[in-house]
DNA sequence: AATACGGGGGG
DNA sequence: CCCCCAGTATT
């Protein structure tokens, strides 16, 4: 039996019910698509379900502001890919609602790279299009035994035209579902059971007891440090003071209290006179106490941020204020959320 | 070719 | 603590 046969055949008899298998409305599978993107399929379940239920078509999506979308998004990180999606529904929209057909044409979508496109042209359109993720190069280094790097070039070259050599042409959309699922039910990144695996005779890595060595990696760069002093703006009707961040870097896009960057902890003086030193800061008078005295450490893949958040009461309103409920509208990102969440709720 | 970009889960 | 996850865009 073939590669191929025995893939699918595992395949048959293990596959998850997954929501997006279930349809070939390419609308659909590109949601999922994107919102799997870095992520677990049980971190992403509900966001998809969200979606497709909010917008039922890209023509809802593409409609919607982008401040919503954001917030049905809000949680799953690398908000890009939100942006992106937004983008990329208004792209479909303008031509015709109807969605590009092709890999060739699929990777024009924003945000839609070499995997996506092949995801959708082959689930959708079964073209012959093989997806290469994390999961296929696992399988693949293993049970050929390839040391390559999956992040360098060569790697990522290497693997490409073995999986377009391995593909069942015949069945694009069955054969590449089945890779996926392979790596991710069987051909685990740490602890396989290979006792169990189909390919227990023929893989390379199981013989040479290289499984836990495979796929190389290239190491990344660690994370740097930031300290953010988040001011927890509060006025006698108890209102706050958010800000949007901008629409580049990290967590772009989303709310947050407007923060005083500094190398490290502040002292309650210090923390006032770089408050006042702030140019939006129009001279009220407050009274500050830090909320938490040891920062609360928020690790991104590279950044580590250590957060602080002052509770800064002032005697009079101001015009920019919003209430608690309004402030829980906007979208945010997880370190806010956990904060907001935490203090108010405790304090209502 | 290297880096930026989240958050959660598992060992 | 470190690694990985249905990667893409930018530098």
């Amino acid at each position: 039996m073939s590669f191929q046969q025995q893939l699918i055949k595992w395949y048959d008899i293990h596959k998850r019910d997954l929501p997006w298998r279930s349809t070939q409305d390419p609308y659909r599978i590109w949601l999922s698509e994107v919102i799997l993107q870095q992520t677990r399929v049980n971190q992403g379940l509900p966001y998809y379900n969200r979606f497709v239920e909010t917008y039922p078509t890209v023509r809802d999506l593409a409609a919607a502001p982008q401040e919503d979308v954001l917030k049905l998004w809000q949680g799953l990180g690398y908000y890009s890919r939100a942006r992106n999606l937004h983008a990329a529904a208004q792209q479909v929209v303008e031509m015709g609602g109807i969605f590009p057909d092709s890999y060739k044409d699929l990777l024009k979508l924003k945000g839609v790279g070499d995997y996506t496109a092949a995801a959708i042209a082959s689930f959708a359109f079964h073209e012959a299009v093989p997806v290469v993720d994390g999961n296929v190069y696992r399988v693949l280094s293993r049970i050929y035994g390839i040391s390559t790097a999956i992040n360098v070039t060569a790697g990522v070259k290497e693997f490409k035209n073995l999986a377009i050599r391995l593909m069942d042409h015949n069945q694009p959309h069955v054969y590449n579902q089945a890779i996926m699922e392979f790596g991710a039910m069987q051909c685990v990144p740490r602890n396989p059971d290979c006792t169990v695996c189909p390919f227990k005779d023929d893989c390379m890595a199981y013989k040479d007891q290289r499984i836990e060595e495979l796929p190389v990696k290239i190491k990344k760069t660690k994370a740097k440090n930031l300290h953010h002093h988040y001011i927890v703006l509060q006025t006698p009707q108890d209102k706050t003071l958010l800000q949007e961040r901008p629409q580049s870097g990290i967590w772009a896009g989303l709310f947050e209290f407007p923060f005083i960057e500094s190398d490290g902890a502040l002292l309650s003086v210090e923390f006032r006179d770089k408050l006042q030193e702030q140019e939006w800061w129009s001279g009220f008078r407050f009274r500050e106490s830090v909320y938490n005295q040891d920062p609360i450490i928020h690790k991104l893949s590279h950044r580590k941020i250590h957060a602080y958040f002052w509770i800064v009461e002032i005697d009079q309103e101001i015009e920019e204020g919003i209430t608690i409920q309004q402030a829980f509208q906007k979208p945010l990102h997880i370190l806010m959320h956990r904060f907001m969440s935490s203090f108010w709720n405790s304090y209502l």
